[in-house]
Order: structure tokens, then sequence, then C-alpha cells
DNA sequence: GGGAAACCGTTATTGACTGTAATCGTTCTT
DNA sequence: AAGAACGATTACAGTCAATAACGGTTTCCC
């Protein structure tokens, strides 16, 4: 049995559609990051912000629960996102242990910023297909992403992946 | 408690290509990841083993830079494999100072697994899709991936990505 | 030949991050 | 009024990846 051929000759590099995705799915992010890191953000950071954007006044927790993040991650990076005039601590009227997350003025300028960034980044990444097989891969993808599971808005936090290769 | 309304919408998950991506493909790489887990492997161990028997004998320093990933990272994990008894570094004839990279018949075998896993877990990642619905997704995932510069076989060991969120 | 420079693998060190657990004040329940 | 549940924060530990330095070899070139 030294090289027996049972599908194909191996995970053939040519096949792979699920190392197609991850390959394809991590340069997008990388890439991204690469854009917005002149901005001073992580991608992290243009996550929670489009978060309280879409939810002015929400919770620390009810944040870090949309977003799959553990609430003591988003300590630090809320601090700096206060620090730099983005995001408002308001203590919430009801619940004084809790606070209310609002945007500033800048925050919605920096988010206007980031959203001209991610625009720019989908065009390059979709560089390679005419505008309407880019709508059938959307198409495609969110049909995979409903059926496995996975919540519209979010995505999985890269978690012990290992991170290194995939297939 | 208020659903949160889709007040507005900039990058609206309805569109994001870009991140649909991002998001599917992590996704997939941590599923992919938790299938090896039991294997005892991480993603990087499958693509160390998978060059090793595409090119048997190389060095670890064209293993490290056709993986995209540095020597010294290379090291502990090939100690893994070797202890394993998964890959055998023979010192290469001709040049002293570099070890040629085999495959041990146990590791064929572990590779022989591994792909197993991999097929199921590409059976897994495709089933919202028909078969040739499979197939024009792994084209434009193709297409994207050369246009983008990408390598066939390597894929982007996530950097410095900051880990956490992406669009 | 002989010595400097490039090269391979290895080790040690540093630096990010991320998840868990413990802490402190607040709110809810009974 | 007391104890459990809860939100934010801090402290801690474990993991992992990149950088730089180190011995041993080989190659280049005078």
């Amino acid at each position: 049995m030294a090289r027996p051929r049972p599908t194909s000759g191996q995970p053939p590099d040519a096949a792979g559609l699920a190392f197609l995705l991850s390959q394809v799915g991590a340069h997008s992010a990388a890439r991204f990051a690469e854009r917005l890191e002149p901005l001073g953000f992580k991608p992290s950071h243009a996550g929670i912000l489009r978060v309280i954007r879409q939810s002015d006044g929400l919770s620390q927790q009810a944040l870090g629960e949309r977003l799959g993040m553990f609430p003591s991650r988003l300590v630090g990076m809320i601090d700096e996102l206060e620090k730099r005039g983005l995001v408002e601590r308001r203590n919430s009227p009801a619940d004084r242990r809790s606070y209310a997350l609002h945007l500033t003025a800048a925050g919605r300028d920096a988010l206007e910023r980031i959203g001209k960034v991610s625009r720019e980044h989908q065009e390059a990444v979709g560089a390679a297909l005419s505008e309407s097989e880019r709508g059938q891969l959307a198409g495609f993808l969110r049909r995979i992403a409903a059926e496995q599971g996975l919540t519209p808005g979010v995505h999985p936090g890269f978690r012990t992946t290992g991170g290194g290769e995939t297939t």
C-alpha cells in the first residue's frame, strides 16, 4: 500500500473545496487587516464599532455575546476606543452595574472610513469575478453559512485553530 | 429585551462578500482542526506531511519556504512527527548541514487517515450545495486565489491578523 | 589552499493573545 | 433583609509565533 489513490491521488490541492475556502478566507481576512492597519484598527475593532452603531446603548456583555468574544477581552479594546474618543461608556440609567455603549461623532466618522476601506477591500477581493458571478458566489457562501449554523453578522474568532495549515 | 433592530446597516451582513469569505473560511478551518484533533494532529502537521510526501527528501528549509513558515517553527513540529515515527530525518548525502526529510510507512498511513478526515470534512462543509454548485464554487474560489496571487497548495498561515474579527 | 561569506538547523528569548478564574459592586428574588 | 445571580474588571496562566543569536558546513574567490 504505497500509494493508493482512493478518490484521486491525494487531498490534491487541485480539488480541496474546503481548503480553498479557508485559504481564500484567510487571505481575505489578512488583506483586510492590512488595509485597516493604517487607520489604527484591527478587525475586531471594526466589528465592535459596527455592532455598537447597529444597536446603540447595549452593554458590554451583550456586545461580547453577539460577537462571540469574552467580556474580559472586550474591556481592553473598549478602553482603547474610548481613549481615542470613538466610543462612550455612559452608565445605564436602569442598571448601574452595566454601561451603555454609544458611538461618538468621531466614532461614526471612523466607522465611515472603515466602511470605505471595506468596500475597497471587497472590490479587490472580488476582482477576478464578474458582477453576476460575485452574486452567485455570495449566494453559495450564504447557503453554506446558514447550513453550518453560522450567525449572519458574526464570525468565528479563530479559536485554537493551530494557525498554520488547513484543508 | 429589545431585539437588535437592523436600524441601518452599512456593511450589511446581506452584502459583505469579503466578510462571507473569511467567515466561512475561518469556520471551515476551525472545523477541520476539530476533526484532526482526535488523530493527534494540528492542521500544520497535515500540511507538513502532505508536502513531504509530495516532494520526498526535501530539506527543512525548502519545506519551510514552501509552506511559508519559519524554519524555527518547523524544528519543533518535525521533532514531534519524528518522535511519533512518521517522518525521518536522514542526513543528506551531498550536503551535511541539511537533512533530507522522508515519510515512513507509518507516516504514509497517517496521511491516509488525514485524507479520509479531509474528505469527510469537505463533504460536510459543502453539504448545502449540489454537486455542480460545489464545482462552480470551487471554480470561483480558484479564480480568486489565482488573481490574488495565492500559491495553489499553500495557504496564508494566519499572520498577525489580530485574530478576532474580520470583514 | 585558505579565509570570508552564505547557508542549514537549532536554541533561546521576546512578545502577542486568549481563555479561566477570582474580585467588587449592583440588582433580583423570596 | 439575605443570598444568589449578574456585569465589568483585574490578575493569571498557557499557547504560540517571530526575531535574533549560535555552532557546524559548504561555497566562493583571491
